[in-house]
DNA sequence: TGAATTTCGGATAAAATCCTCCGAAAGAGG
DNA sequence: CCTCTTTCGGAGGATTTTATCCGAAATTCA
């Protein structure tokens, strides 16, 4: 039911590059401050997404980063891949070992259905896809604005 | 996509017993060693369903535990609200604090459909049906039978 | 060259989850 | 009564996840 705050994270910050003009680095600072995240976790995650050829990095003055050509397409999956591990998918609800059609666990034939839903979703939704998502203004990455809490405070 | 540890242990366990002959109360370590599950972990969890009004915990020789009356008829919504926390099925995708039709993450509006079948799934699913199954034989709980390990240390 | 900026890489800390240990309490049976 | 068995309760350890820090390397610009 629930992604690994480190897959939250990475997601978050994959579709926010996406919804920049692509070849402008982006830094990471502005990323954190913008998903309300912590920036030193946020960069090691950064990183990984690096080393998992989804983005490049340039360091120094005009540095951050940038997706790499065709990232846009990436789907969710692809990205859960690389956080979560590739059993992600593939593990038992209730834990078991072995899991499978011949040998399954009381819950093994009503959840496949499930998880093949799932799994669709999850190839189905690219960056691009979010990224255009968030840019209609209709879905937001971020908390609400500090603006609303800030006019919460007083009240 | 995954329950905690705990949690998957808390559904094995009580399926487990409520396979078992009602009234006769079975011993954790019993249900540790056929669950394959350590014993000291599995009993906090069993305390725990005690407290969450699941179990009859009886101590001295003929001690064990057993299923309350009308237990039986839990469902795995039930055990999860007692072992993940209320906001198990509500939390965000992405982990947005904020995430509701209103004020929606990009995956907001595909997801919750999927959510409310595995909401659906958990709330039908009950310990008398998921026993049922264990006991026709169809469905296992533990992992397999170490006799067949057995033959296979030997290939 | 030097200063400023940014990511990289490794170590480390903090928190949560998973798991163990042990003495105490409670019940059964001699 | 004593002994044996079981759960209870609290403390603590181990591991994983989440998060921080800092020096080094790379890059830009003056």
């Amino acid at each position: 039911m629930i992604l690994s705050r480190t897959s939250q994270y990475a997601i978050q910050a994959l579709i926010f590059v996406a919804t920049r003009p692509p070849g402008e680095p982006v830094l990471n600072r502005e990323i954190a401050s913008h998903l309300n995240v912590p920036p030193a976790y946020l960069a090691k995650i950064m990183q990984s997404l690096c080393k998992g050829d989804l983005l490049y990095s340039y360091r120094g003055r005009l540095g951050g980063f940038c997706l790499r050509e065709g990232a846009a397409k990436t789907n969710l999956m692809q990205i859960l891949l690389l956080t979560e591990g590739a059993s992600f998918t593939q593990d038992c609800v209730l834990g078991l070992k072995v899991c499978s059609d011949a040998t399954a666990c009381p819950m093994h034939a009503k959840w496949v259905p499930i998880k093949k839903k799932v799994v669709a979703l999850l190839n189905d939704q690219t960056l691009e896809k979010l990224a255009r998502a968030v840019q209609t203004g209709k879905y937001r990455l971020s908390d609400l604005p500090s603006s609303l809490f800030g006019s919460m405070r007083r009240a």
